[in-house]
DNA sequence: CGGGTGACCTGCGCGC
DNA sequence: TGCGCGCAGGTCACCC
């Protein structure tokens, strides 16, 4: 489940059958689920065992469940993964590459199962550091950010003002609310490269990928190689407006879901696919103007846009 | 530094 | 029915 409102609706959905539960169980199927797992710090499941979740958090497309040893397991879907739960007993899911079993205070015992049909997702125990800004990391539900509400003595914000490591280096998301957009929109004007490169740069701002990239320069009229220093200010703006309405009514809508890919936790899926304006269209007549709608390579990848409203200039 | 390419994977739908 | 091809929502390493 990939952009930041299918990776949302995942974090959402397992806050609370996860948050003040034990790892009393770590299966690992599929060794190459591991590769993001630095193994010199210690074995994957022996890091977890026994250990209690603190929490859920997100930030962009990065997923992590901090925990009472002081690290956090990170979990990215990539392109294909999954974060399922089951109660114990239920049939094996297809692709199951990792189960964590864990136990909860009020609602029991519970399968947190990993599927991933192409393993560029991945699960991993990692260090914290705390954040650059001082701020909370990511997103976790709880409200002000969980600032001082965490219980835990000492420095500020505990769990939540600390990162794992290799998250470090993401950029905040638009729906965070510690991101700057006038920081953002200076980094944008300093930028050569294409627009739809740069929003696709998780270093830069996270969370987009190729659908919310696609419908937000739609929804702003701007061509995908359009320099990104070429924008006006109004323009960079409205662009990140776009964005940023995208990606909530996305949310709003459980996310995008083609095919039974990408589900929720208890495998639902969302309905933003009918919302879609230009992903997938090719062929098909632009919303607004009724030219045909096109598809070009792009970074490996498809961009689709319409010729007309999106014109380069 | 920017930008291009390939690697990492499995599976589905299509045309022949 | 089978086969090859192109396609898929991401990220990273390496090259020039």
């Amino acid at each position: 489940m990939p952009e930041l409102p299918e990776v949302e609706v995942v974090r959402a959905g397992l806050a609370p059958a996860v948050t003040g539960a034990v790892i009393v169980g770590v299966e690992v199927f599929e060794p190459r689920s591991l590769r993001r797992h630095d193994s010199a710090s210690g074995h994957f499941a022996d890091l977890l065992q026994s250990r209690g979740v603190l929490a859920a958090v997100r930030r962009g497309k990065f997923l992590w469940l901090p925990l009472d040893s002081g690290r956090a397991l990170v979990v990215h879907l990539g392109m294909s993964g999954q974060v399922l739960l089951r109660s114990p007993g239920s049939d094996t899911d297809r692709h199951l590459r990792i189960r964590l079993q864990i136990e909860h205070p009020e609602h029991g015992e519970l399968w947190v199962n990993f599927v991933d049909q192409r393993i560029f997702g991945s699960m991993a125990v990692d260090s914290m550091q705390p954040t650059r800004d001082g701020l909370t990391a990511g997103y976790s539900g709880l409200a002000g950010g969980a600032t001082g509400a965490d219980g835990l003595a000492g420095s500020g914000l505990g769990w939540s003002g600390l990162i794992p490591s290799q998250v470090a280096h993401i950029a905040r998301d638009p729906l965070d609310p510690g991101f700057s957009a006038p920081l953002f929109l200076a980094a944008l004007a300093r930028k050569k490269t294409g627009i739809k490169r740069a929003l696709l740069d998780q270093t830069l701002i996270s969370g987009i990928g190729n659908i919310y990239a696609d419908e937000a320069l739609f929804e702003a009229r701007v061509h995908y190689e359009q320099p990104a220093d070429s924008l006006s200010p109004a323009k960079g703006r409205a662009l990140l407006g776009a964005v940023r309405s995208i990606l909530n009514r996305a949310l709003a809508e459980g996310g995008t879901s083609f095919d039974a890919q990408y589900v929720n936790v208890n495998g639902q899926s969302g309905y933003f696919s009918h919302r879609l304006n230009t992903y997938g269209r090719q062929g098909l007549p632009c919303p607004r103007c009724g030219t045909l709608l096109v598809r070009q390579q792009f970074m490996n990848r498809s961009s689709h846009l319409c010729p007309r409203c999106q014109r380069l200039r």
